[in-house]
DNA sequence: CCCCGTCATGTTTACGCAAACACGCAATCA
DNA sequence: TGATTGCGTGTTTGCGTAAACATGACGGGG
């Protein structure tokens, strides 16, 4: 900076202010700051430009990895419209889902300089509600509201009322549910959703089966409901998990959906490309993830954490794998 | 620290010797030094401790995107790597494909203070030879071999040449290629390996299909495949376009595997519970990221860029979307 | 017995930048 | 005309840390 400045004749204030775009700085003096800059290729240090002004212009991500699609697509979005306000994101991806490791993974984003954290907390954690240090501006998403910070989600309810409500107007008698871990926020906001449209439906609740949002799990559940006489609905609480019930209903010898309708959540990609392309509800991932950011932004620049709770609404996609049920 | 330093009635430096760990602090010392640390919950300040070593613990990485399931893989991989070795991770999402838009992600990071970079080229930019400026330490996953960077990739060459003489094997007169974008390199390898393989075998060579990893093109090109009289096995570039190739096999009435072969590549989660499962070859994205950040921290630490490029071995993984061809 | 090396600790300094303040010049107003 | 304001620019200072150097106590070998 210092040779920048004695390059194009000025103080290195001076090339401070062209850096960061001041105004009272002459134009041909910008200029010719300008291209000293560009001669030397100088590269402004962002740690000493962090600990002058304490801002990192960097998010932290906390997630539980990207291996569900939902994560990868949260987190696809979310780096891609904070780069967008120019902000880079830092991430973590947290291995255990105790509290103990999610302090970690704050401490360590907090110490690596963020100027606020993102919670992505698909799981519960052992206690009931996070306590974290105070300070750094945080925004969840997928989290759960008890928390007192701002929270942002796909209305989770209002999808599998839609799903649950499609099924039983197509008229089967109940709807089977292959739930996602009982340590999920999102899972459980599912599963009591499909709960309560049974009973405002009067239709008798059948066990509900838990996986663990992969593909395999669903296939466990679906060989279990395969075996079982009178089942000739399944919601999947996402579509890994329904591809997986299909698979093992298929294999148990039920077409779909003559014998059995199955439904997922979340529309991946490639559910429209399944045999039969799966019935689902499409998350609107870009449009959480630009809540997310702006209230994270808002927060930072602001200074003050508006308590709002923010919910997206989802869509129903009604495809091939859903019909009416046989004729018993 | 000051607090901390006067807490404890030592001088800042032995605040900071403790902090770093090193030897020469007599125990009792460190213990009060830690148990004020802890008292009055001290976090350091990267940016003032990286503004004095130039050391910033973390690993900038440039990927086009999360979308399709190799990126979300090896990403997860590294962060969980990166991690594990005390390095955070900075991630950078690139919209369009171009050197361009790699030069200013390449910028943005530098200035955000990283140590080095990982660049995850999906896709062939359109110059020859991306040219990086010096000074950061850069490792390429699925590269071109032709830029001076260390390199890290599946032997996707291999991984095609298995599959292709798997169906080979079975009797097929020959394959049918349905290929990644044009300017992918691991699309490419994978292609000119189905090629060759092809060649020494001594088969007709069908004109390729090209798709863009989705199930989506998959499917356009399985439309256009199910048409062909005489196709009786397809190797798609990776699972998600094998997904819809399949799709519009059956949607066009044909079998498989009695009928069609088909076989994909990557072995995604899912492609185990596809109906029928998957044939496809399995890369061990792990193993790719644990070779990436081992070769980026080495560079970081030594100073020295080794110019090694390493391949990992793929694994063909037989299910039931494959077997002999139908008795013409 | 003295000298020197070793070890724990303290003091000073520099990292690169932007905030705060100072300065001088020109334009504006009473 | 003198006081006042605004603007472009320079000077000084401090952010929190670790490196480099300094100090003083203690112990062992010649």
């Amino acid at each position: 900076m210092a040779d920048v400045a004695s390059m194009a004749g000025v103080s290195s204030q001076t090339v401070s202010r062209v850096v960061n775009n001041r105004s009272n700085v002459e134009e041909e003096t910008r200029q010719r700051v300008l291209s000293a800059m560009r001669v030397l290729g100088y590269r402004p240090n962002t740690a000493a430009r962090a600990l002058v002004t304490g801002q990192f212009r960097t998010l932290g991500l906390i997630s539980f990895g990207l291996g569900s699609f939902g994560n990868a697509r949260t987190v696809d979005a979310i780096t891609r419209v904070a780069q967008r306000a120019g902000y880079t994101v830092n991430m973590i991806a947290i291995e255990s889902q105790t509290e103990q490791a999610v302090h970690e993974a704050f401490d360590q984003l907090t110490m690596q300089a963020v100027d606020g954290i993102v919670l992505i907390e698909a799981q519960i954690l052992d206690t009931p509600a996070l306590r974290l240090p105070p300070g750094v501006p945080v925004v969840m998403a997928d989290g759960d509201a008890s928390h007192r910070h701002p929270m942002v989600d796909t209305d989770q309810a209002f999808g599998a009322r839609l799903v649950t409500r499609h099924l039983l107007d197509l008229g089967h008698e109940t709807v089977w549910h292959v739930a996602g871990p009982e340590d999920s926020y999102a899972a459980r906001r599912r599963a009591e959703a499909w709960h309560a449209t049974l009973k405002e439906a009067k239709a008798v609740v059948p066990q509900v089966l838990f996986g663990d949002w992969s593909a395999a799990s669903g296939y466990e559940a679906g060989r279990v409901l395969a075996e079982r006489p009178g089942v000739t609905a399944v919601f999947a609480a996402n579509d890994q998990m329904a591809l997986g019930v299909m698979r093992a209903m298929i294999k148990a010898g039920w077409r779909i959906p003559e014998d059995v309708s199955i439904a997922g959540f979340d529309d991946i990609d490639e559910s429209a490309y399944l045999s039969p392309p799966l019935t689902t509800v499409r998350q609107d991932f870009d449009v959480v993830a630009e809540r997310i950011v702006s209230l994270m932004i808002g927060q930072i620049e602001t200074g003050t954490a508006p308590s709002a709770t923010a919910f997206i609404t989802p869509e129903l996609i009604v495809r091939e794998s859903t019909g009416a049920p046989p004729l018993s």
